[in-house]
DNA sequence: ACAGACCCCTGGTCGC
DNA sequence: TGCGACCAGGGGTCTG
């Protein structure tokens, strides 16, 4: 559930199932889950049994859980990763990659994953942001989010807009989704130039990602199918508002031209031809 | 600094 | 039914 909206529905429900929870047993089902915890699998499972989470926190697409060692667990969903509660005696899933049972008798923590994209790593500095994932920008929705930072640092850039949209370091938690919804909300055409654009346009850029982003948290995120899905195994409803993503071949919900499909850093990008036109002069 | 290629995976869908 | 091609919302690393 890669965008922030899908991301922060799954922290708030995790945040409300495991904070004070101490943590019984941590089960490797696949290896390739936990690749970015070096140590391995044991030492994974090892550091872990006995602690107590403490809160669930998110930067952008990643989530951390601090503990009460002073570590932390973090979570990257990847492109079909899940966090889920279960009871017990619920069946394994298909991809059940990491399941992490407590010392209650509560439901246990599965880390599903079709894709293995995702994964799950311990970090030493859980009191902070942990490094792992300090090159990670703020949010739009982060109450400390510098506007006129990034307003700056994005027209300092030469590149094309959806490009940055994208880059998590610039601004974090904006995925190709809602990269898309907000560049239609803003009529641009993600190929424009950043330095090309003026501080106004970047702000109402910005408004919108941060509209977009918004909505779609209320509605619980985007789901297409089961694989995006809350703690609880729920879909969220916001496709069904899309603009942009996924249209190609409908015709705009603003001028009624037909919607098109084009490849950008080998994802496909949805516009509308008439509302956001091609810059004429590519970048160079 | 930045672009682009390539890597990591499984599974659904579509056309033949 | 089977098969291959293509598609999928992530990001990390390396090269130029």
């Amino acid at each position: 559930m890669p965008e922030l909206p899908e991301v922060e529905t799954v922290r708030q429900g995790l945040a409300k199932w495991v904070t004070g929870r101490r943590i019984d047993t941590v089960e490797v089902r696949h290896p390739r889950a936990i690749r970015r915890h070096l140590p391995g699998d044991v030492h994974f499972a090892a550091v872990l049994k006995g602690r107590t989470i403490l809160d669930v926190a998110r930067r952008g697409k990643y989530l951390w859980l601090p503990l009460d060692s002073g570590d932390a667990i973090i979570a990257h969903l990847g492109m079909s990763g899940q966090l889920l509660m279960q009871p017990a005696g619920a069946e394994d899933e298909t991809h059940l990659r990491v399941r992490i049972t407590f010392d209650d008798a509560g439901p246990q923590l599965r880390f599903v994953d079709q894709r293995t994209f995702g994964g799950l790593s311990v970090s030493e500095d859980g009191a902070e942001l942990p490094r792992e994932i300090a090159h990670i920008a703020r949010d739009p929705m982060d109450p400390l989010f510098d506007d006129e930072l990034f307003v700056a640092s994005l027209r300092r850039r030469h590149t094309e807009i959806k490009r940055a949209l994208l880059d998590q370091t610039l601004i974090s938690g904006v995925g190709n989704i809602y990269a898309d919804e907000a560049l239609w909300r803003s009529q641009l055409h993600g190929a424009r130039a950043t330095d090309a654009l003026t501080r106004p346009a970047v702000r109402r850029l910005l408004a919108h990602v941060r509209d977009v982003l918004g909505e779609a948290l209320v509605a619980g995120g985007t789901s297409f199918d089961a694989l995006y899905v809350n703690v609880d195994g729920e879909s969220g409803y916001f496709d069904r508002a899309l603009n942009a993503y996924g249209r190609e071949g409908q015709p705009c919900h603003r001028c009624g031209t037909i919607m098109r499909r084009e490849q950008f850093m080998n994802r496909s990008s949805y516009s509308c031809p008439r509302c956001q036109p091609r810059p004429r002069q590519p970048l160079r």
